[in-house]
DNA sequence: AACCCGTACAACCGCCTGCTT
DNA sequence: CAAGCAGGCGGTTGTACGGGT
């Protein structure tokens, strides 16, 4: 018995989304929730594959998603999850908030291997602190080193695709940002102060000790992945209402949006306080 | 201006896993 | 318990773009 087809690939679109393809996906999603995903195009009226709507929501889509320029902080901590996990993208990516195993992927096969390579063969046993500055001619240097707030540069900015009319671009954009706010609240904090927390949690926590340890065992607990159950918290962190397999409940959410309370996942993690916790005493014995 | 080539990244494909029936 | 299904994952491919010649 073979298998299924995920779908019939007769008569589907392929390739680049248009902008009225992801508002069509988009607004289903909004009114009817993820998941049916071998039904979804045909309800939503989608000539695509329920698999092409998956990933198009995943990595592109859903609220919280950081695009582009990637940060020196994100790439080492990408390459030493590598060290650790090898190709495990989802669970690298469970741990870079924001970020999609499929541009880690991208991001490790067309920069970070070649990288890795270079710096095995100069310096095979350099510690993270010690990693080589990068040379100023460098083409891979980090916007977000040149410039005091990163500027997010997306595929689409590239498109030539794009065929709405300027109205409903608008539209588009509007339901994106207000789709955004409605889930993370806090987007607007995150994204001037972000790269301002991951470089002094960095600096504060040599996560290199963490990865290269026996340690690192400690990993799930203290990077929680998305709607993982965490067991060791600062003792000023409070979880919001989660459920008994430790899921966040979405009031619970709610709550602590509003509150503005420091722990924001997807995309607006407080990495001071994680920082401070990890030198703590109660920081799951890493400073040892 | 035209062509070539390398790079970046979006998307596809097939397999695997876990859940449901 | 087995079969079917949905969703997830990692590898690979396709294509747009930019720079060099």
């Amino acid at each position: 018995m073979g298998r299924r087809p995920c779908c019939a690939k007769e008569g589907l679109n392929r390739g680049i989304w248009t902008a009225g393809e992801d508002k069509i996906l988009v607004d289903y999603i909004e009114a009817h929730g993820e998941g049916k995903w071998r039904d979804l195009p045909q309800r939503a009226g989608l000539k695509r594959c329920g698999k092409s709507c998956r990933l198009r929501w995943l990595n592109y889509l859903r609220p919280g998603i950081k695009r582009g320029n990637i940060s020196m902080d994100e790439e080492e901590l990408i390459i030493r999850l590598h060290k650790l996990l090898g190709n495990r993208w989802s669970l690298i990516a469970g741990r870079l908030p924001g970020r999609t195993d499929n541009e880690i992927k991208n991001h490790w096969n067309t920069n970070l291997s070649k990288k890795v390579q270079d710096q095995t063969h100069q310096n095979p046993v350099k510690r993270s602190n010690e990693l080589e500055p990068r040379s100023e001619t460098s083409k891979e240097e980090s916007p977000s080193r040149l410039e005091p707030h990163p500027v997010i540069r997306t595929k689409a900015i590239r498109c030539t695709r794009v065929i709405l009319p300027p109205p409903l671009m608008d539209q588009v954009a509007s339901k994106a940002t207000s789709f955004r706010n409605s889930n993370s609240e806090t987007s607007s904090y995150t994204s001037s102060r972000q790269s301002d927390l991951s470089s002094h949690f960095l600096a504060d926590f040599n996560i290199d000790d963490l990865l290269m340890s026996d340690e690192a065992q400690n990993l799930d607990s203290c990077f929680p992945l998305e709607g993982e159950k965490v067991n060791c918290y600062p003792s000023n962190f409070t979880l919001p209402a989660h459920d008994d397999a430790g899921c966040i409940r979405s009031e619970g959410l709610d709550r602590w949006r509003d509150n503005d309370e420091p722990f924001q996942p997807n995309g607006s993690f407080d990495f001071n306080s994680l920082a401070s916790f990890l030198n703590s005493d109660d920081g799951c014995g890493l400073d040892e």
